[in-house]
DNA sequence: CTGAAAGCGCTTACAG
DNA sequence: CTGAAAGCGCTTACAG
């Protein structure tokens, strides 16, 4: 591996003036600066950034924090995220919640970790984080209105002859819930109250995957009341709302129609195919990695809002009549 | 932050006796030593990884390549690779393919990343790694048996009284194809030829998505050829073939039998839910992490194999009699 | 405009 | 059994 120090040697200039060069931190004559690239690409040398984050104190290197990898949305998240590391020359190590412990997270911050992107907030391994690290949250320091899309999808509703929508909450019903208060707005705005009895709060744990989607759906179904469409706070929840039902001879869309959230990849290669909420889970990752190198940075802090859009497919049909 | 100086006036020793104690490298009095380890933990002291890695020219970073990160089986190997690399003090940085260009990869060689665990080969990027890197291949370093697997899954098969059998290759044909061979050899010991023309190669991207298995069938179907079960080489590719086949008017199972593989978790709750073959996705992310640090610690290297296990579930039923 | 020198926080032969 | 010292490959005030 050539070092600074060859690339100095053949170059004939001083080790510091490779740095300079390389920096783009002092100026200096066209001349040596050319003598300079001309050697650097000659060994094909790259600095070593080990050496450079020792004497810089500043590694660009960076953590990312997720609940469930298993959920399509955050790889997208994460893609996005990757995309804007990259541009700006950041590394990213990515940790899932479930194979985090402390001493992982104090490994990476004895690494120089500079910051983290977090996708949940509660669990000891998160709190540590908050307390070392810069830290950019999820849902905070980039937010999506999901105004449009849930009035969307509530005309839809509306106009295919439904009264009741029950909904899988999946978080707590804390004020802030926007999905949910923008249901309820909507429903209100067409003269539908949304009835508290067809809100399933979140489980214990915050799990929104299939399986807590499949028993908030039983869950709703022990209530024995009738509703006819269901909207779920993401696709997973949705599927497993759709095989909860399946299993009490209801039909989707037949007797239920059923819309998720978040637009996964599979969604449209299910049978019957799902409506959901499109939000640009790219976006979001690059706007979430923006936010932070911003903050490890000390630039600007912008605060995006991202769109969000109704998807109507296979699981949402006019309601039948009985 | 507490240095390791820090440490050294607080124990009255020297720098370097700390980093003796630390590292377990020399023989100390315990006296000394357990000075050393009180003013640690009063100091809450960690030492500086960065420098750690400059000086010792060893990071115990390494780098994983992911072809879809939309593949929750992906995440099952990540999970199992974190889990080793927590276990053993490294640090992992993970690049989609998607997301990685030759200069990221650059730029994490720069930062001294050690090996790298590649789940594709082929793509500039790959080949770039596989020159500068210590690499371990998913598929070479560590087999999985297919073999009793697909055996049950035939057995089965037959028993409902299926005779022909489409098969999703996913990836090509070439000798070494595990479960296409597998997959021939047990339709021919239960007397049964596996119909080459109900064998669909790879697309020329060598995708194995929902729309890989959907473009597959809608291939496949094009043929006009009779058959009533579908082996698909993993469920993604099984979701996408079942949404095809349903376009065609063609109900799972009531008129084919559909099988994935790599059980991903989402297969259990669709409707019907899908019949797979069992991979330990998390064991093969553990073995192939355990590989990677073997090469970088040149220790022997064992080639595990790992089972599988036919699961049988609604997408499988018997055979229609016309 | 250029370079000598101190420093980043460690590891590890080497000498005592 | 312990420690002084050189070195890892960079950055960056500082002096010229």
């Amino acid at each position: 591996m050539a070092t600074r120090r060859d690339v100095a040697k053949k170059a004939k200039v001083s080790e510091a003036t490779v740095s300079y060069v390389l920096n783009n931190t002092k100026p200096l004559t066209p001349e040596v600066r050319q003598r300079v690239l001309k050697a650097v690409e000659e060994l094909n040398y790259r600095p070593n950034l080990v050496a450079r984050s020792l004497a810089s104190n500043h590694t660009r290197h960076v953590a990312l924090l997720v609940e469930n990898l298993q959920n399509p949305y955050f790889m997208e998240v994460l893609e996005g995220a990757q995309q804007v590391a990259n541009e700006k020359g950041y590394i990213i190590s990515t940790l899932t919640t479930a194979g985090a412990d402390i001493e992982s997270m104090a490994r990476l911050i004895g690494h120089g970790v500079e910051g983290a992107i977090l996708t949940v907030l509660d669990g000891t391994v998160e709190r540590y984080v908050q307390r070392h690290l810069r830290c950019v949250l999820n849902g905070e320091a980039v937010k999506i209105d999901y105004g449009p899309a849930v009035y969307e999808m509530v005309d839809k509703l509306v106009e295919l002859g439904h009264e009741s929508v029950a909904f899988l909450a999946g978080i707590p019903l804390a004020p802030g819930h926007a999905r949910y208060e923008h249901l309820a707005a909507a429903l209100a705005a067409r003269g539908l109250a949304l009835d508290e009895r067809l809100v399933v709060p979140c489980t214990r744990e915050k799990r929104t995957d299939e399986a807590a989607g499949y028993e908030a759906t039983r869950t709703l179904l022990a209530r024995k009341l009738p509703f006819t469409a269901l909207f779920a706070v993401n696709d997973l929840m949705a599927i497993g709302a759709i095989r909860a039902l399946a299993e009490n001879g209801l039909s989707v869309p037949g007797d239920v129609s059923v819309i998720g959230c978040d637009n996964i990849p599979l969604g449209r290669w299910l049978t019957p195919s799902l409506s959901t909420i499109h939000v640009t889970a790219n976006a979001m990752g690059r706007h979430l990695m923006e936010a932070l190198i911003d903050l490890i940075e000390k630039n600007r802090k912008k605060e995006p809002v991202l769109p969000s859009k109704f998807i109507c497919r296979e699981t949402v049909a006019e309601r039948k009549r009985q």
